[in-house]
DNA sequence: ATATTATAACTAATAACATTAGTTTTGGAG
DNA sequence: CTCCAAAACTAATGTTATTAGTTATAATAT
């Protein structure tokens, strides 16, 4: 009953991740959104430029978190100890938000400067910690897509339930970083 | 003009995985199927079961060439050969049909026995792979799943484009195969 | 205090989609 | 040649995103 609801572009995209978290990633529609705010749909593109907008904010919010994690938790570490915290972080994340770590690969638009930027700050963050390692730019570039890719691919399986085996998933994952660490290792001895 | 347009479910499965990889998996509608079909949407209800059904008849189907593939690489290999052969394949399958790729990990339906088998066959033939390092029945199961997350994890990135770095992907494909390798080796020899 | 204005939120309307119900038509079995 | 199961159809409903145009209010200026 009230016109002036009061709502910005940050509220709705934090209830739009909450969406995101607690239903899935197909549930943040405008008018679950709009319910949820308790207002119509149409009142929201007073603040955010349709769904691909919407989409748009919740991947650079979700990268943000995303850094702020990975960077508080390998923050003052250094080599081996510096990448394990990294990667828990990293996982942690996707594990306490997997809507929101979903939208945050689901790259809509190319040239949106907040969605790069929000990117090159995760990527610089991982270029950091793995610069520990003697394995030259070009490997270093190497590893970087290496572990992303492993982050990543452990990450989206473990949210889909992909990892049907019981089997403690804590465990699989300190390995697959300490063999990767290993990796890295023989490959740098080896050039 | 023609009632009895002729279709059958495998039809539908094949147009619609045409789209998923030339349009985009969000491109994959019963109303552009239809299209494409030269028919009302409403009679694809006589083949499929809706669009979820569908989904999931692209998922199995994807399984299944996804199985193909890898299964067609390493025949005949063993060790490092294999496991090289495999990944190769994997990523390949997932840069040729990169819709039907996708489709593949978005598990619609817990109980559908189809899409269960059609898992089920490609992780059995990761695990024969990998039961040629002495990993012991824990260590290989925890291999397993390291070695489909680096798996799928480099094929979502490089899918989404993740990788903008001007540097060869078949090479950082290549090393990342080979530090995995080197990982689990070292951690073998570990224990 | 009162008038003004920018804009938040609204209603109404359109278009794309999935889906269901009920109808028509036809290819093949008898 | 007849009949029927089922393939394809039309019609209708409900959900969604989005645009156009309207109303009402909060903040500002007078």
């Amino acid at each position: 009953m009230s016109p002036r609801a009061g709502l910005d572009t940050h509220t709705l995209v934090l209830a739009a991740a909450e969406i995101a978290d607690e239903q899935g990633i197909e549930e943040v529609t405008l008018a679950a959104l709009a319910a949820k705010l308790g207002v119509r749909s149409p009142s929201l593109y007073n603040h955010i430029n349709g769904l691909q907008g919407l989409r748009s904010l919740l991947a650079v919010h979700g990268l943000e978190l995303l850094y702020a994690a990975m960077s508080a938790a390998s923050v003052g570490l250094k080599g081996d100890a510096a990448v394990h915290a990294m990667g828990q972080a990293y996982i942690g994340f996707a594990r306490q938000h997997p809507g929101l770590y979903e939208t945050t690969l689901r790259a809509p638009e190319e040239g949106n400067p907040e969605l790069k930027k929000a990117s090159e700050q995760v990527l610089s963050l991982i270029i950091e910690v793995l610069s520990g390692y003697e394995l030259g730019a070009e490997g270093e570039l190497h590893a970087v897509r290496g572990w992303r890719s492993l982050l990543h691919g452990f990450a989206a399986l473990e949210n889909k339930g992909g990892f049907g085996m019981p089997l403690d998933t804590n465990v699989s994952l300190n390995r697959l970083i300490s063999t990767f660490i290993a990796g890295i290792r023989s490959m740098s001895l080896r050039e």
